[in-house]
DNA sequence: TTAAAGCACGAAAACGATTAAGTAAAAAGA
DNA sequence: TCTTTTTACTTAATCGTTTTCGTGCTTTAA
């Protein structure tokens, strides 16, 4: 490997000079600099991020945090698209992007040990089973930059898809199709996305003037298709269905769809269904999907462009609340109503 | 940060005593080691991994290449299954993952250059847009020990999944349900992917003696639902069209499923679709998809674990071709038909 | 002409670990 | 008892940078 050293023999300089040189910093005489450059260019010189990180105490790296429950990681499109989104940022940025080791079985290092071992500049946090777990919160807590995706801290600058405004935009097409009543599949409480959808759910209901049985909120985890299945038997056989039912995200919403169509019903003919997220596959199915799509790279996008702000200027840094909006995708899967429709039951 | 400097000062001894005790390597006594042990744990120290690498020329980070091509990197299925496995794998084994920088526009460093600066024991190569070129094939012929996953190199263990088997597979299916007029849109020819598969392909359909006309193959890329719905369209107009058509992908099988059922055709009734990769979304579609599944977090695991290894022990790791099988999920979108209706046209 | 400034560079310490080589004391062997 | 070996530890060099503080030399001001 091509040092500095090597370089400053070449140019019979020190290797401060050489370190000046490349790094345009310091008092250095104009030829000087360019013969060290062309110098280190003729090598193929690489500067050694270890014993830059060593002196310096900034790596230039960045460790995301990413915890894989059943699916609900890497192989689940809205993190992976954020992560995507998160990953273009940083490296146009100059920065580097290391996993957080999650495998504990032969770690005894909690995750902000592995940041401090890693001497990560800032950490991203993007999907975590649990946030109130006592490792998350040492993380988030600790003294190293940190943003989170959907989750707030007080101490970290949180990047959040505006989840309120998402749910109050597909309830007011529902309802402006004619539906009056709406069923909601939602994911699991707790979470703060599931809140606050949740939230806007019932306060639109409420502004649209909608009676919301309580049989028609039903909880189902995300992704799970035979859940939401299972949610929409029950709310198909309930005395006074809904016309349209809400899922907690399109892929959930395919378990429930299988079971309409099962029933050979027809969709958006016999009943609505909206889904959220807006995943690819949403825009090619049959009819195409009513959705929100979130804007993931987006996400991402500005998670890192955060997160590298408050690392390289920490005083004009604030801890921030960056909410990015949803498009509703009016698709066709929910159909136009009339009135008597409503009432036929 | 607490160093082994201030381990050494609390417990009086010399940072080399320190490092042997917390290494567990040389000679060091019992007794000091464990006092040693138990200062460490008490301040809370965390090895400085730069200062290691520095020394040791060993980061226990891992480079992973991942390029992005119009969505079929990080949030394309099969890759992100594989980058899963890998991360799995590797944090089992005290590794870490970073991704190798694609952004290069701001970027003067190589792939290789990159690798350097970041000091990776190894790297796996996921997926790539082009492995010709001169940058990924400048990595590849380093000597920093790098897995390849679908492509081949004198250099480097490749893990791959078993396109061939998995086509023969598939077509024998097709074939005993009763087809002999089996058409295939496949993948961009060019990657060793497709070349796999097409050979498959043909070399099956001669060992089951069926007539492939020139107009049963088309090309469409891989995810593209537009192209594939075209190419169904062109197959769908022949005057002699295929009873099953073999889609490059999942996902690009959805363009051509719109497209037959948009013409008031039925699937497996009127005619029979088989996929290939067995996404999740492919096992939840009515009718459920034929297609092949295959192990991506296998696929990843095994590459990561090879890795490892020659990492580790350069001397016994041989160059391997490790072939990860995939497995045929019958579904239900290849119908039984009899041999009438092959000839009916 | 001399002192003060400015410029371009070098020497050396430091970052936090690892490791070869050295050393004193204890244990073992003669 | 004296030498040899072993044990347990220390010293010091090293990895590749960055950065502070000098130090000569040249230029400018007095």
């Amino acid at each position: 490997m091509v040092s500095m050293k090597m370089i400053a023999e070449r140019c019979k300089v020190s290797v401060a000079t050489v370190s000046k040189a490349l790094s345009d910093r310091g008092d250095i005489g104009e030829d000087t600099k360019n013969r060290i450059r062309q110098t280190a260019k003729e090598l193929g010189y690489v500067p050694n991020v270890a014993a830059r990180a060593l002196k310096t105490k900034h790596s230039y790296n960045i460790g995301v945090l990413f915890e894989e429950q059943a699916g609900s990681g890497l192989t689940h499109e809205y993190f992976s698209g954020v992560l995507n989104g998160l990953k273009l940022q940083i490296e146009q940025q100059h920065y580097d992007l290391t996993f957080i080791n999650t495998s504990f079985e032969n770690s005894d290092m909690t995750y902000l040990d592995h940041a401090r071992y890693r001497n990560f500049d800032g950490i991203a946090v993007i999907c975590c089973d649990d946030y109130e777990s006592p490792q998350v919160q040492e993380l988030l807590r600790s003294d190293i930059p940190t943003v989170t995706v959907d989750y707030i801290h007080q101490n970290c600058t949180a990047v959040l898809s505006n989840n309120i405004k998402g749910m109050e935009d597909l309830m007011k097409y529902i309802y402006s199709q004619g539906h009056r009543r709406i069923a909601y599949i939602c994911g699991q409480t707790g979470s703060y996305v599931t809140k606050d959808r949740l939230a806007a759910f019932y306060r639109t209901a409420e502004e649209l003037k909608l009676d919301i049985p309580g049989e028609y909120v039903i909880e189902a985890r995300y992704m799970e298709t035979k859940e939401s299945a299972e949610a929409t038997k029950s709310l198909l056989d309930l005395k006074n269905p809904p016309t349209c039912i809400i899922y907690p995200d399109d892929m959930a919403l395919i378990g429930g769809r299988n079971v309409i169509t099962e029933r050979g019903m027809t969709i958006p003919g016999d009943i609505s269904i909206a889904g959220y997220d807006g995943i690819r596959m949403s825009q090619l199915l049959h009819p195409k999907l009513t959705t929100i799509r979130q804007d993931t790279e987006r996400i991402g996008r500005e998670a890192g462009r955060r997160l590298i702000q408050s690392i390289e200027t920490p005083k004009t840094a604030l801890v921030e609340r960056v909410v990015i909006e949803g498009e509703l995708l009016t698709g066709q899967s929910v159909g136009k109503i009339t009135p008597e429709t409503n009432n036929q039951f």
